[in-house]
DNA sequence: GAAATAGTGTCTGTTAGACAATATTTC
DNA sequence: GAAATATTGTCTAACAGACACTATTTC
């Protein structure tokens, strides 16, 4: 029997127009090349983007060689998932888990293509759960980590800040006691810059990566 | 190049003589065959246990089989930890975390061996690398999960749960505070047994799977 | 000055953490 | 009754959550 294949796949987040933005690439398994266009046919199904494991590669390296060949650019907060292998599965993937500010997104390379959390294509039962999973990640490590700074850009203003979790969690969130707990945490600083607009231009911050990146989690067990 | 080779490895948990322990397996490799005997040379070195995934076997499945060759009985917590894979390692490593109960704990097959966690020999760089992160697991989740019921028996006093709780963190629990949290908390109920001991006896819980089992984190972050 | 967004303070209820005395059993 | 272990309650400080008005800017 032949040995399994071993796939390096990444779950690529952004926030784009408002909305939690996840990068999806066409499934073009089992398809007669087209050699008319480069557009996926109808139907043809989206996928995680992945890539096989080169043989002198480590995993985290074969990650970030993917968001290369996605983004132009590599740079994003890069953190391992969960690996899946079932027996029925040929290959063995290794599930990694990306957030890439939205600053710094280009358009991505090949045919990979956005979708907003709300309106993904079927990207089959396995995918649907790897999905489903790195979301669930996302939402708890937004409630104890400081991981929430890695989609916004370098300075960003505590509304923006605070619109930030409320797309990702999926709720409203107080104003003033938002701002409260982040400015207590010290988590951020301010800076001497405003974000002008509409209304009154609101204060910048900063993110302090020299501050406790992480909460101390309430112990209920015990 | 030769594709690399797929490894599940497991860190094994117990508590046995009030004490965190960790099974491990001799690192026979590089060493001539000795004939003479099956116990392994002084200073062959200590690793964690591990086999190679067979071609049609899933990963838990093949960590189930893992734990069936140590224990001869695979009743155990089994949760994935972490999947290591670096450039010059020649396999890639999926490694499970898995908790088994002292009172079922059977003598381990084959030359295993349990150690207990402050008197563990030197598992080379990347066995004490991952050792460190199963433990920091460990310890995370006892805080916010259930899990600390995994290596108790089935009836157990409020003393051995705050204990197992004691030795796991690492640090003493106020007694009170300890149980009122854990009653109030619902996740176990009185049995109509009692612990005899020296003292006066005591009651004893069990624990109750279909409470809430997972803690709602405290959000600083927001 | 109307519209839009930023920024601010108080009260209440819950809970974590510190702390010591009594109750029940065996020998 | 001495030794050992189990069991129980109170006080305080910190913080989460609910809640509404003022400030600054653009057009």
């Amino acid at each position: 029997m032949i040995a399994r294949s071993l796939i390096v796949q990444v779950v690529l987040f952004s926030l784009r127009d408002d909305a939690l933005q996840v990068l999806l690439v066409p499934d073009l398994s089992g398809l007669v090349p087209d050699l008319s266009g480069l557009v996926p046919r109808e139907g043809a199904g989206w996928q995680l983007p992945g890539q096989e494991l080169h043989p002198d590669e480590g995993l985290e390296e074969a990650a970030n060689r993917l968001l290369g060949g996605l983004l132009e650019r590599r740079e994003a907060y890069l953190e391992q998932l969960y690996t899946y292998g079932s027996a029925q599965s040929p290959a063995v993937r290794v599930v990694y888990f990306a957030l890439v500010p939205a600053d710094r997104l280009q358009a991505p390379g090949g045919l990979a293509h956005w979708f907003p959390r709300a309106a993904l294509p079927d990207p089959g039962p396995e995918g649907a759960e790897i999905l489903a999973y790195a979301l669930r990640r996302l939402r708890y490590k937004l409630e104890y980590s400081a991981v929430g700074f890695q989609l916004l850009p370098e300075e960003f203003s505590l509304s923006e800040l605070q619109h930030t979790y409320e797309v990702i969690l999926g709720e409203k969130l107080d104003k003033r006691n938002f701002r409260r707990r982040m400015l207590l945490s010290g988590i951020i600083e301010p800076t001497v810059h405003k974000r002008l607009g509409e209304g009154r231009p609101a204060r910048l911050y900063r993110y302090r990566p020299d501050a406790v990146a992480e909460v101390k989690v309430r112990r209920l067990f015990p």
